[in-house]
DNA sequence: TCTGGGGTCCTAGGACCC
DNA sequence: TCTGGGGTCCTAGGACCC
């Protein structure tokens, strides 16, 4: 075999971040909840036990929570991003080449480490991380991304594996394929997973033995990718510089119904500051956006509306006022009157490089007078966090329309007075 | 009454051109 | 007026991920 990949995941990692710094937490069931306290979308391993699935309705949880005295916590992203970067930070200690690849799973390229004893090295990246930083993780190693992932997966739940398995073996690979679902196979949905299921192929290992024609056919290339990496092929590489996004969204739900339309600008303003803010942090600009509008996905009949609208710049920009102009003109598009609100948002399309600027005839905004403002803008949220500096057009931070966060557990990295509370 | 947010990639089909 | 083939570009929709 010529290639080996770890893939490192934290267990439940935004309950594990909560519990990182509570340690009274220890043993006890902890869940954390979505934007607005909305539904359930960590849980610690006791909270699993207690039959509290992923994406409950945090509603229908009430009677239980008390009961059984969970802690429950708001979304805490300031703190779960943090502790993240510090358990890259630590795994790169194990390999020169680490793909971040979401919030709480990172690639490692073992390259030709066959010659080491794996088992121990991937015990030693476990043991590490959780002395270092108290996180508890799981390690799966395997030829190609793909088992990696069923590795992990494995080591996760089999208390044998004990949050380590080294997949090399054929023997053991087969092993591991065959008591893995299909549709628990990286790539494949619940989609693909029932079509598959009309075809027979009910275990990752039916997967593996499926023909290329047949996984073209009925899974697009990509899933012909997915059969391949499980015969050990390695299709899909480490990517270890994160490819610039070609779009940005940024949207939030309302923390209560919103029916006026002064309220919705507000917050569509705060939304383009973020989305904005993210766009000029990876170095683009924006030819197009997007704004949305609409009331819930579960409101009644003749009380749902849903509307957006896109608009094309007559040059790219990343300017704050120029975006927040056009975006709350084309939210009085619109808007109508009578519809309890429960969401809006924008999304910056058609991004290119900041510095690839062609002038345009059109063009009325003074570009550098705008850049040296968002620079200046930049920097101050940097240091004094990013509700420093607002527009009038946001708001003072007390529409009905903000976040609901109810159960928010201090940045204890982050802020001095979360610094102070984990002393 | 209360149900998250932010992305990517692929394919099919239509519009349009020569 | 009718006929044929082949190419590109764009968009909507469907699939997936965490």
């Amino acid at each position: 075999m010529t290639s080996l990949f770890a893939l490192v995941d934290c267990n439940n990692f935004y309950a594990s971040c909560e519990r990182v710094f509570n340690p009274s937490l220890e043993g006890k069931p902890v869940v954390v909840l979505s934007n607005n306290d909305g539904c359930v979308i960590a849980r610690s391993g006791e909270a699993k036990a207690l039959g509290i699935g992923m994406g409950t309705p945090y509603f229908e949880l009430r009677d239980l929570i008390k009961r059984e005295g969970v802690a429950v916590f708001s979304s805490n992203y300031e703190l779960y991003g943090d502790m993240s970067a510090r358990v890259v930070e630590t795994l790169s200690q194990f390999s020169p080449h680490v793909e971040v690849y979401s919030i709480d799973e990172s690639f490692l390229d073992l390259g030709d480490f066959y010659k080491v004893d794996l088992q121990a090295y991937a015990r030693e990246i476990r043991q590490t991380v959780r002395q270092w930083l108290g996180m508890p993780v799981a390690v799966g190693v395997a030829p190609t991304k793909t088992l990696a992932k069923v590795a992990n997966r494995i080591a996760k739940k089999s208390p044998k594996a004990d949050g380590v398995l080294v997949l090399t073996d054929e023997r053991h690979i087969e092993a591991a394929l065959r008591r893995t679902g299909a549709g628990d196979v990286w790539g494949i949905g619940h989609r693909y997973a029932r079509k598959l299921a009309g075809y027979g192929v009910h275990t990752a290992w039916d997967l593996r033995n499926v023909t290329d024609a047949f996984a073209k056919k009925h899974l697009t290339v990509v899933g012909l990718r997915t059969v391949r990496e499980l015969r050990g092929e390695p299709c899909i590489d480490l990517e270890l510089v994160p490819p610039a996004k070609q779009n940005i969204c940024t949207s939030r739900s309302f923390g209560e119904a919103v029916t006026e339309l002064d309220e919705v600008a507000e917050a569509l303003a705060t939304h383009v500051v973020r989305c904005a803010t993210k766009l000029r942090k990876q170095g683009s600009k924006a030819t197009a956006m997007t704004v949305f509008l609409m009331t819930s996905r579960f409101a009644g009949e003749g009380e749902c509306y849903s509307n957006s609208r896109t608009l094309t710049f007559d040059a790219p920009t990343d300017s704050e006022p120029e975006l927040i102009g056009k975006a709350l003109k084309a939210l009085r598009q619109i808007f109508r009157p009578g519809f309890r609100y429960r969401k809006t948002g924008v999304l910056l399309l058609d991004l290119v490089p900041a510095n690839s600027m062609q002038l345009s005839l059109l063009d009325t905004v003074d570009r550098e007078k705008h850049a040296l403002l968002m620079h200046t803008l930049d920097t101050l949220r940097e240091r004094y966090g990013h509700y420093a500096v607002k527009y009038a057009a946001q708001g003072t931070g007390e529409g009905s329309w903000q976040l609901r966060q109810e159960n928010l557990s201090p940045c204890y990295t982050t802020r001095l007075e979360g610094l102070i509370r984990a002393r």
